[in-house]
DNA sequence: CCTGATATCTTTACGGCGTAAAGAGTTCGA
DNA sequence: TCGAACTCTTTACGCCGTAAAGATATCAGG
């Protein structure tokens, strides 16, 4: 796990933000020296390039300096240490995340694209699971995708207090199922060892070390036997568990906050969707 | 993060399951060379006690040799390697969890048990929720843990398909929830800054370098000011918010796991608690 | 009792990590 | 032109997981 936050507050807030107000960091530069041939956003960006490829145990400060064709030791001009370079980093991808919804067919079909967004972008930058969510970055994009799911939420009609709750639930939902499909690309990328054969190894070994298991866990194996969903083109049984999770899992929710909105509704002077 | 399930498939299935048929692994030992002064049993919990203390980081084969007055490599003789010490550690851990729940009281009510105990459990060892869930460990108290889960759920009568995604609903956000509180205290450790400081430094900072806040994100603010939990007792802001997204989010996706029972209810032929 | 096989455990070493410290090289203002 | 200011490299330190080799202890068989 990566912590964030851990850097000078004020050090990492102005890299943070300093798209939006070049000027003042503009001004600062005294032109004395020879020019910098690197950029924060060129780090950033071999940075993001080295963890989509190969993942955040694949980052460090010497990976990103060659990628650059430079040295570790050449990063620590323009940034802090590694943790704010990965700070940086979750807040450059952050950007890609559609920046509004339309509202027109209803807060539950914007809520619906909202979180198909989100989990699609999990999986293309998988190394952002992996930044710690206590104490938050705090960058642009942050609070820009933040501030667009809450469009979509104030729609509800529900009361702020009620909201906060809903966005981490929300969250914590499509992160843990991104986790889910993730980790096991991860996991299949560094052993070499495929779902499939992994799964085949594990059980055949658990069947000779625990014959009783059907005895011990008879509601596992019926979940087993029942549930499975029906084997499908080349996604791997992992993956696509997680993705009907996902999908199930989500309309659970919305259902659960539906059910919110019309207790609320229910209440004289508060109309769900006023 | 700590990835599972990477060693030799056959030797770590055996370790964890071997308390089941001791009569087996007894057999195997041929008494020469000096006896055995530890055992996998002493370093595993060797392993809990140097991780709750001071979080998985802390957690090096040196660390867990020091505690028991050996080096590193004595720990070799008995396991594997660090991910298999992992995946021990963490099927001990599941061990503290109840079994069973009372259903007298009704589902909704066993459900919430269970996620405020799995909730407490994850407090105690935050560690846990940084082993991988992709290809779980298949250890015996994971299978356990999982069963007890099943039976409550199967008490709603919903089919295995749903259910298998409920159940990941469930762990997704008791999960997820419970990271927030876990990183949020271990950076607080780490750093030596607490909570209050940290949040006081960044807001105070963000309103320098970003001056026009309230006019791009509205409904942050908006969300900010409303919504907030009232000031408790000692525990910290992000804490206290974590705990009431974990309470709200419980009820809400208990409310949609309702909605669910309620359909199938309708179907003729399927009734929800047969 | 002695010897040799087998086991535990230590020592040393290797290549990785983040980064502190020092110095080499470049570019400008005075 | 000189020295301050800046970029970037080199070297080094103490961590990590663990491979390899050796020291030490225990027992079976001669």
């Amino acid at each position: 796990m990566v912590f964030a936050g851990q850097g000078d507050a004020r050090r990492s807030l102005s890299l943070l933000w300093r798209a939006s107000a070049p000027e003042h960091t503009a001004r600062t530069r005294t032109p004395r020296g020879p020019k910098p041939a690197l950029s924060v956003d060129a780090i950033v960006d071999a940075g993001i390039a080295v963890a989509d490829a190969d993942g955040m145990a694949a980052l460090s400060m010497r990976t990103v300096g060659e990628r650059l064709g430079r040295t570790a030791m050449a990063l620590y001009t323009y940034v802090p240490g590694k943790n704010e370079l990965v700070d940086l980093m979750y807040d450059r991808a952050l950007a890609e995340l559609p920046a509004d919804y339309d509202l027109s067919a209803g807060w539950r079909a914007a809520a619906a694209s909202w979180a198909a967004d989100t989990w699609e972008f999990y999986l293309r930058h998988p190394w952002v699971l992996q930044v710690s969510q206590a104490r938050p970055v705090l960058g642009p994009n942050e609070y820009a995708a933040l501030e667009c799911l809450l469009r979509v939420l104030y729609a509800t009609g529900l009361e702020s207090a009620v909201l906060r709750r809903v966005v981490g639930v929300l969250f914590h939902f499509v992160r843990g199922a991104a986790q889910t499909v993730a980790e096991s690309r991860l996991a299949a990328a560094a052993t070499g060892v495929p779902d499939e054969d992994w799964w085949q190894a594990r059980s055949g070994g658990l069947s000779e070390v625990a014959p009783d298991f059907a005895e011990r866990f008879p509601l596992l194996v019926r979940l087993e036997t029942e549930g499975a969903a029906p084997p499908a083109d080349g996604t791997p049984y992992l993956e696509r568990e997680a993705q009907r999770t996902f999908e199930v899992g989500l309309a659970v929710i919305l259902d659960g906050i539906e059910a919110s909105v019309a207790r609320a509704g229910t209440v004289p002077g508060q109309g769900p969707l006023e």
